[in-house]
DNA sequence: CGGGGTGTGTTACATTGTAACGAAATACGG
DNA sequence: CCGTATTTCGTTACAATGTAACACACCCCG
């Protein structure tokens, strides 16, 4: 077992990549909001991996692809993005990730992984329901909620770096 | 009842003031850790409310007492006192706030008040345990958990500006 | 007194994010 | 199809947040 060594998050990511594209060209489609090919670019970028990414690392990519390549061109990018739920900002890496279930709303929490960037989404059951109850009673309306795990996935531990 | 108007957040916030201060002496007391003036001023600051605070507001109050005034000074305090559990970080906000409980460590919630920016710290019963449960289950090793919600408080709800 | 460690001052820079404005593309009523 | 309103995009310029690196001061201890 020692050098087994193989990726634990390993698995068929085109599927995902896939499967995340025509989730969001549906939900666009039914919204009314316009996923463009510079939009689209971006969430093919973010999917191009489970892994956390910054926005100037898409404008990096975004110019080789031979895009703008200003600030202003991600970002406004990324607002969308975020506005149709299409990916999640990770407050605590300024960074960026891919959303699981776009098709909906719903209660997330994420593990980071400080040792290979890797981003799980979850949804602990109670744990929403638990922060909107805790809210209430204090009279507070909760417009977002945010969860970050951070620490070492399960392939890090087992083989650190 | 309209105009009752008085803060739903009132209280004798010196009082606040004095028990962070004097926790703060103690814990770093006990831990050999150094409370030098310079971070006993940035707590202090800090602690002058409830609300988040933005390193560059502590750095321009810093200015106005007649310190250094330059990034590093405010940051590498901040630092000691995020070592020492004596404030948190608001990672949505990119600002700080005093811990309620620096003497031992603890999980907590955070509800940030989008209106007043006033912060509270809570600790919904079964959350903490919940979020690092699923993560035993999946491999991950847990550092750190961020948990914050923003919305608007009571007093915010009832008064909107 | 002489080092070694810690804390602070300072310069310079890196990273992250926005305001503002005009041009282009798109949607839409007529 | 045409004219117009709206949205999206390109671009400039800048604001806000955070750090690396190095010099110096201070303090403890031998
Ligand atoms: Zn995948
Ligand atoms: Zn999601
Ligand atoms: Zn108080
Ligand atoms: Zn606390």
């Amino acid at each position: 077992m020692a050098g087994s060594g193989k990726a634990a998050h390993s698995h068929d990511h085109q599927h995902c990549i896939r499967e995340a594209l025509t989730s969001a060209e549906r939900v666009c489609a039914e919204r009314g909001a316009r996923l463009t090919p510079l939009r689209k670019r971006v969430l093919e970028l973010i999917w191009d991996s489970h892994e956390a990414i910054k926005a100037y690392e898409l404008l990096e990519s975004l110019g080789a692809l031979g895009e703008s390549t200003k600030p202003p061109t991600v970002y406004r990018a990324l607002e969308f993005l975020l506005e149709q739920g299409l990916i999640h900002r990770i407050e605590s890496e300024n960074a960026y990730v891919g959303c699981r279930h776009p098709e909906e709303a719903h209660d997330y929490q994420l593990l980071i992984c400080d040792g290979c960037r890797h981003v799980e989404e979850v949804e602990v059951p109670g744990v929403g329901a638990a922060l909107k109850d805790q809210a209430s009673q204090l009279g507070f309306r909760v417009h977002q909620k945010t969860v970050e795990i951070h620490g070492l996935c399960a392939q890090c531990v087992a083989n650190p770096r």
